[in-house]
DNA sequence: GTTCTAGAAC
DNA sequence: GTTCTAGAAC
């Protein structure tokens, strides 16, 4: 696979293809030794493989695990994630809202977020901590983002990446516990409604505003340099 | 989710 | 010409 991967790489450089053009020019042994070895759609979806990796563990216990984020969106990011057999399959956010105890189970994730930032966090940066969800996630399985509100980082490249931590996109574990004690309308309300991702697509267009200051910015480039001088 | 890159925007 | 975004492929 990594061969075939290889060779149309070489092949579209020096034609000057699209990599789907240079597709075209694979043999039909290429083709067939590729669909032997088929792999998941979803292989490079899923968190199970970092999880296991004791070296980017931050935190374990029997119904939770904590790991470094591998793609990290500022100083500090990590990935809270209940595992073991202590809860049903969690796929995303509404299915912990779903369970009886959801209230229960994010105010035990509250208790160890707090202690994680306590211990892990430098203290310049303990009190920018922001924990929460992405509304819709594209990793498996459920995770809640512990992160530095610096959003300091190379691997911050797009609007997307800004927009799914500062705008509603992002569930902050506080006001999931609030809303399910008391409106319990995340279903309901168009602002939240975790059943529309259409609507909830469209915080990812919304315009770039700072986190700090909120003043606008025309790109992202323009805002990484922004967010700077409020060191 | 990331990477890569064509084509738009400047 | 260079910077930036967005969409295909993985
Ligand atoms: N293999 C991986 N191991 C650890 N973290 C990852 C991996 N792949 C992606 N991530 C991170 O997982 C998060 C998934 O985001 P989301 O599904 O939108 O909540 C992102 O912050 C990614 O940087
Ligand atoms: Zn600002």
């Amino acid at each position: 696979m990594k061969r075939l991967q290889t060779n149309l790489e070489k092949k579209s450089k020096q034609l000057k293809l699209s990599a789907s053009a240079a597709k075209a020019f694979s043999s039909d042994e290429e083709v067939n030794s590729s669909l032997a070895t088929p792999k998941k759609f979803t292989s490079f979806l899923s968190l199970e493989s970092s999880m296991k990796d004791e070296k980017i563990q931050v935190f374990k216990n029997e119904k939770f695990v904590c790991i470094k984020d591998k793609y990290p969106k500022a100083k500090i990011h990590f990935l809270l994630i209940p595992h073991g057999d202590t809860f049903p399959k969690l796929l995303k956010v509404a299915d912990i809202i779903k369970l009886p105890k959801s209230v229960e189970i994010l105010k035990e994730m509250k208790d160890i977020s707090d202690k994680i930032i306590n211990d892990k966090f430098p203290d310049d940066l303990k009190k920018k901590a922001l924990c929460g969800f992405h509304s819709i996630q594209s990793m498996q399985p459920l995770h809640m983002h512990i992160i530095s509100s610096d959003f300091q980082s190379d691997c911050l490249k797009n609007k997307k990446h800004w927009n799914s931590f500062n705008t509603d996109y992002f569930i902050k574990l506080g006001d999931l516990i609030q809303n399910l004690e008391e409106e319990n309308d995340y279903f309901k309300s168009d602002k939240f409604n975790l059943n529309k991702q259409d609507l909830l697509k469209k915080y990812m267009d919304l315009p770039l505003k700072c986190n700090v200051c909120h003043v606008e910015q025309k790109n992202l480039p323009t805002l990484k340099r922004h967010i700077l001088t409020h060191k």
